[in-house]
DNA sequence: AGCCCAGGGATGCTCC
DNA sequence: AGGAGCATCCCTGGGC
């Protein structure tokens, strides 16, 4: 028995480790509380892409309480110039496509959806529409390109459009990561999902978990339990007058958006 | 009419 | 071997 937990931990702690590695080429703490993240896509032709993020106390002075787990006390900067001084980015670690990893899991759309929001370099692909709610939409002119570097991303034989990202999109409706809001080009995370993908993001891998849908436990099982738990994501939304949940979900339709007209 | 976006069926591939 | 998670192709329909 405590070997299985040993086993489970020692697979989240790799878990964690290969999250960090997906989001990141290189991982970089300098002596000021820097934490500079460097995506470098495959493509030579895609922007050179780097972010950083500042640990930032709450409390000025020396007294300062560091709270690695307070998303406030990161806030996202972008570099005047690359921490290595030259715009080439160092080959030190280079990640190589998902289908070329061995013995990894492999990043997931949403997974890489949620890097997109955080990185300043994808804003005029991706934006949130309202962070609190999960709710982010794609930017018409620019989402072909999105779609292009999550294709490079995974190492795609062919190029990714934005109708092939979409139609993946729309696969989540049925297991419920993402679910389309009825607004162009609008789409929205499940919050559990989305609270597991900002703990990655602002708090770092210690508190890392990836849950397989089966293990969710039912209160929080959004996909197998269409009742309450949907009523109370959804009442976040911030567009009931667009959609309306309580039908999608009460009907046999599951998750269809409901037409006014019928 | 044409384009864009969305929904979804079917099938194949890769990885776990 | 079987399932998950796409990727790909294709068709249909609605809205502007």
């Amino acid at each position: 028995m405590q070997g299985s937990l040993d086993n489970d931990i020692n697979q989240d702690f790799q878990d964690a480790i290969d999250v960090m590695q997906r989001h990141s080429e290189i991982f970089y703490y300098d002596t000021d509380s820097k934490y500079i993240e460097n995506i470098r896509s495959q493509d030579s032709s895609v922007q050179y892409s780097v972010s950083c993020y500042r640990y930032m106390p709450h409390s000025a002075g020396s007294s300062a309480a560091y709270d690695w787990h307070e998303a406030s006390s990161w806030s996202h900067m972008v570099p005047e110039a690359s921490p290595w001084g030259t715009p080439e980015p160092p080959a030190l670690y280079p990640i190589p496509p998902e289908r070329l990893r061995k013995g990894r899991k492999k990043l997931r759309l949403y997974e890489y959806l949620h890097e997109a929001l955080h990185d300043a370099h994808m804003v005029d692909s991706i934006q949130w529409t309202d962070r609190g709610s999960g709710t982010f939409h794609f930017i018409s002119k620019n989402k072909e390109k999105l779609a292009e570097c999550w294709g490079q991303r995974k190492g795609n034989r062919k190029a990714m459009t934005y109708q092939k990202m979409a139609r993946a999109l729309r696969n989540y409706s049925r297991t419920g990561e993402i679910v389309k809001v009825r607004r162009k080009l609008t789409y929205q995370f499940n919050p559990v999902i989305l609270q597991r993908l900002e703990t990655v993001t602002t708090s770092g891998p210690s508190s890392l978990e990836f849950v397989p849908h089966h293990q969710i436990p039912a209160e929080q099982g959004y996909y197998c339990s269409p009742g309450a738990d949907w009523h109370s994501w959804y009442s976040q939304c911030p567009y009931p007058a667009e959609y309306d949940f309580t039908s999608a979900l009460t009907s046999t339709e599951g998750l269809k958006t409901h037409d006014p007209s019928q």
